[in-house]
DNA sequence: GAAAAAATTTTACAAATGATAAAAAAGGAA
DNA sequence: TTCCTTTTTTATCATTTGTAAAATTTTTTC
């Protein structure tokens, strides 16, 4: 997916500031099992996903817990390293072989600061990215595991073809072996 | 708590912007067990609370899910119907009486277009929500109902006093049975 | 303060999920 | 292909959580 449409994705941009967007965004590719974004460290760079898929996780007491997957067109970021300028607690990792778009964060702050029009663009991206983590709180605290598998199939089908069960059972919140009852149960 | 002090929580803005903002909020006042959002409804106004506590919650099977408690200098808003403009899926009432802050969800759009530090307040405001919200569904993922409970009274002990056993359970996503369980192994 | 209502806890049993280990299936490399 | 590694499924048993109903405690009302 071209930057131009993953930009056009969130909020109409004038074509003065989405030219100043591009102009601070360079490409770069990675192999499959890349670490993009590594927890503990405060991250400086985002990205927009050009191709490929990647898995956001969280370390466990017994392994990783994945809560996130983005794919074409999503942006890539350590939330909470670049809201409040701490570590973040999320690792990123490449699921295929991937192409991003990369900005520093410094650099958008600095159109955040200067453009409104890109200040209001952050604020609707970061209002459906919100949307999106409410939605699924609220699926986690009241949906069975077989609902929430069930609603991944019939939203991201994609997603079964291109990831390992384990990522999934871990974003599902339920272990590769109840997964693969819940699976059994609806052949 | 005083709106003056509730605007500065999310990001410095020069008084001219926050005497914009001001201009458009008027105070309210509602009894306890008052329905301040409606499910289902395209919600107009947001609301800051000067004092009191508020839950929202969606309609579930059997009863209602809370998903989130607001107290003071929080911001109530039904994010669905606010930043896509459809009908939102949550329920806010309040648990207590509370004094809010009103002001038409037009009126902050326009402030928005016009002010950039509005804009990048409204920003601020937003990526600190999405935060906390992805911090829960971490912890929904990889916590044990008791971590949760644990975590719930060492972060906000004061809602153990003001709110009902039944929406706590309902919040960390068990039963008010289960609920029970863990506070009498604690004890 | 007593009666009534509401909220919380307890109990017993059923269902769902987890842990572990082992078997089966699928995918890759020589 | 054939071997080897990784991934997925199956089976067993232990633990957690849910459901329903009763018992207890707390709060409200008169």
């Amino acid at each position: 997916m071209e930057i131009d449409l993953i930009l056009d994705r969130f909020y109409p941009l004038p074509l003065s500031s989405k030219e100043a967007l591009m102009a601070q965004i360079s490409e770069v590719s990675h192999p499959k099992g890349h670490k993009l974004l590594h927890a503990g460290r405060v991250e400086r760079n985002l990205y927009f996903i050009k191709s490929g898929i990647v898995r956001a996780y969280s370390d466990s007491d017994g392994g990783d817990v994945t809560f996130w997957f983005g794919k074409e067109g999503d942006v890539v970021v350590s939330m909470k390293s670049y809201v409040t300028g701490q570590e973040g607690y999320e690792h990123v990792e490449t699921l295929e072989a991937c192409d991003f778009y990369q900005m520093k964060a410094q650099h958008l702050g600095d159109l955040f600061s200067s453009d409104i029009h890109i200040a209001n663009w952050g604020r609707k991206l970061i209002e459906l990215e919100l949307i999106k983590t409410e939605e699924r709180l609220i699926s986690m605290q009241f949906k069975t595991a077989q609902q929430r598998y069930l609603d991944l199939i019939s939203d991201a089908p994609d997603l079964l073809q291109r990831v390992q069960l384990c990522h999934i059972a871990s974003y599902l919140g339920i272990t590769q072996v109840s997964l693969s009852r819940i699976r059994a149960e609806i052949r």
